[in-house]
DNA sequence: TATATTTGAAACCGATTGGTTTCCTAATCT
DNA sequence: AGATTAGGAAACCAATCGGTTTCAAATATA
């Protein structure tokens, strides 16, 4: 079964784990109990995150705590470079639209 | 039936469809061109990619350019925004790692 | 007017999704 | 040792997904 990080940030619980495990790594029933889901489900989550590497596990004792792997997030940054500099260009024809308008408002 | 952007780019098809129509508007039967895929399908695509509005129609005959609406797409880089401190932080501090390095190696 | 082209919509299909319930193993605590 | 706790795995379920085939409507062309 082929993981992506697409993928994995589609489903918006998964998008809230995310959220939290960016603040600090926690175990999977601390998890939970932010949510209306059984431990069970956050469990499947946990499991695509881990899968396609945007989450680790760091074992201690009968506890696993998951942490985000931040650096994994970069891949969307990346992925969006691409449309950046379309939005910022269109941007700059704004400004130059606007200042435009200003001139002739003169 | 709640559709949303990042459900929207999940897809590997749809993100094709998506980083086309950054370049140019194209009708259905153009972008199906580029795909090993029905026209159909792409339509289905082209359908969610409309309901998000993260692509627009514009008539022109029986003809329907889509075009990207590339204002969306910054809805993505807003939620990485709260991602992006913690990893520009992570880069300090290992920059402060690497110096610390290098003033212990003289 | 008859025909061809462009497109969306609906019906259908197998695979996948997100969830639950049930069960198992391994640590920890008394 | 026995009970409790943390967590994963499997079986199952309804809903959704991505695809196809078939069809209908509107525009363009002969």
């Amino acid at each position: 079964m082929r993981r992506d990080i697409y993928q994995a940030i589609a489903d918006p619980t998964r998008r809230v784990i995310i959220a939290l495990l960016a603040f600090q790594a926690m175990t999977p029933n601390t998890i939970a109990e932010n949510f209306n889901t059984t431990r069970q489900a956050i469990s499947k989550h946990l499991r695509i995150l881990t899968e396609c590497e945007l989450v680790k596990q760091t074992y201690q004792g009968r506890e696993i705590y998951y942490s985000l792997e931040i650096e994994k997030m970069k891949e969307i940054d990346n992925w969006l470079n691409q449309f950046r500099e379309i939005w910022e260009t269109r941007f700059n024809q704004l400004d130059e639209v606007l200042s435009t308008i200003k001139k002739q408002t003169k």
